[in-house]
DNA sequence: TATGAATGAGCGTTCATTCAT
DNA sequence: CATGAATGAACGCTCATTCAT
């Protein structure tokens, strides 16, 4: 468990805390994560492990802001194929399918933040959510000008709405995806889409 | 020995507790409830509580039963000033709002089991939550009826989109209420008026 | 699980208590029974058990007394069978492993008295634990006569040493009877005959 | 903040630990020990003792090697005067009724795990528990040697059921001595007396 | 006799944080 | 920079016993 400490030539203390504290959300979940813990796989004392973040949520935040990079990253890819900008939207949406479902730990993260009241957001965490926004808005100024989605559409307000029904909606899958299953007679998959086509609609010109 | 609520409510132990529960949450947040804060609060010995509520969660179960049944009077309430049913969707997520504004703490508990994976919610609670999709999906179907809700649209399923998306938006609102005014110039109000549109037009013929 | 007051005529309140502290031990074991259970197993109000056994060992204690006659009454039926002395006290202590066996909750309240210091035992107990050694001595005695037990055998101290013993080596089995299995590659049965031999070893002219 | 005895023994805090859970003990017996009380008496956090004992039963299962290690030195130590296996036997065993006058708190942990069906012993007691079996063992092989020994007598079971013997008829000392007084005539020496001489009796060529 | 609501000290265990070294 | 022992309040939960009715 314990890890030498001389693996990434000595640089990058705060990383290595951070990677161990990744390990073991992914293992044991947000809500068991314990400084000793992560000192113990770091290889560190529980001192140290507070010379570098002062607070145990200074270790969720930065990792929240990895999760939230590496959504964006999936976004951006996701469009890649097309230029349409509505399919960008659609396939945006299902990137975060999959993100949900690949990264379940990262997902957890992202909706952290996104769900807890009271929590104050470092700049740097907003930093990392202003670039989903950012680029969200980017996808659909481009579609008005492409002539698809409705000119009456702001789009800053728009990717707020989008981001916050898609969190919502991936809840109540993550949550409730037997009651889907038993009431809907549908996959998660199918639901999705059809969250996606609600969206799709309420874009169109 | 103490008993300080004696007078008022004597009849109902049970009511009593789940009033000094209700206190503590609107205080300090469903996360930080003791049941040892539960008792002190009202006057009673610990295990008087356990008395009447076996397991902690079963009067954060309680709560939001109570919660689901508020809301859903709401929504039945909203809608009753029209026939329109396009009207009745605008109207009942009004309510949701007005309900997040006026008991922020019931908000979060009827959030609580949307958003916490793997807790099994008992038959009671899923009545309750069946009842308040079950009016969506009315409202629905007679605005088929009517003729200007799309025919394609499932009910059943759009009432659990409507819902979870509504959950998220709310979350939003709640969480980073400062940075929609900031980044949109805008309220609450007119965010949410903005998600009510989105969701209007989806349903449109 | 609630049992019609009216069952056995509403004659024995006491015995039934006990019939229903009985059923929960042997579900869950002497250490979990509570008096709540008892009581509602009962259909009696905890009140009322208190009323008939003024302490929760009082329960136990009676318990013991007849787990004691049952195992008197075993001891007694399995020298039924022959008239020599050592074949009777062989049989008797196979009496014991198969009491130990087919009522290992028999035998649980059997050892409590005898393992936990402390503990007062009343008169009636007392008087239970009389007959069983009386039983002992008898037996004993006979074979003195018949001449095949050593006639330097103080039959009293030799009951209580048997007993002991016997004791001691269920106690172990039933605590260590995988051990026994793996290191001396025998079952619970022929390391119970060795213990048997062992005494009517010793117990030969 | 409190740091009593910071003074004595301030290099050993495991041990500072295990003195107080082995005074505690002494004064209200095994079934009575809490961390709570430990850490009052060791002037230290409740947390402080988790940090040594893991687990309450890790405090329990010390004490208990300890006690058996004491034993076995006392077994070791008896036989040292003589060469005779049978006659190590008999010291042995008188060294055992000793151990339990001189230690009966000793005795009651090592009779703790011989009695309690269902505990799990962790290595390292089963080792401190092999010792003493093999010390018996040992001495058995010797007087077969020498001859005195029956050679039909299995060492390995034998020890099982010698030891087991022996904690049976100490419990009984235990728990009745008055009894034997009483019903016997006797002191807890000659009734122990006795014991040895039916194991010798049953050893014997 | 009978009730059953009420008690409250007690349990084992956790964990973010501090601070003397 | 780094340590890691120490803290202690807090947690959910149990249960023999009492006592006013």
């Amino acid at each position: 468990m314990k890890r030498a400490r001389n693996d990434q030539a000595k640089g990058d203390r705060k990383q290595d805390i951070l990677n161990c504290a990744e390990e073991l959300i992914q293992e044991s979940g947000l809500e068991n994560l314990s400084i000793a813990q992560v000192a113990k796989k770091a290889g560190l004392a529980v001192g140290t492990i507070y010379l570098y973040f002062p607070k145990k949520e200074d270790i969720i935040a930065h990792l929240t802001i990895k999760s939230r990079e590496i959504l964006l990253r999936k976004f951006v890819e996701s469009g890649a194929s097309t230029a349409d900008a509505l399919e960008k939207v659609s396939l945006m949406l299902w990137a975060y399918l999959n993100f949900y479902k690949e990264h379940p730990f990262y997902h957890q993260l992202v909706s952290f933040y996104e769900t807890n009241a009271g929590l104050e957001e470092p700049e740097e965490l907003l930093v990392a959510s202003r670039k989903i926004t950012g680029y969200v808005i980017e996808v659909i100024q481009s579609g008005k000008a492409q002539g698809n989605i409705h000119p009456d559409i702001d789009e800053s307000e728009f990717s707020f709405l989008l981001w916050a029904s898609a969190v919502g909606v991936i809840q109540l899958i993550d949550v409730k995806s037997s009651i889907i299953q038993t009431q809907l007679h549908k996959g998660t998959d199918a639901f999705f889409s059809s969250f996606i086509d609600l969206i799709i609609r309420s874009l169109k010109k």
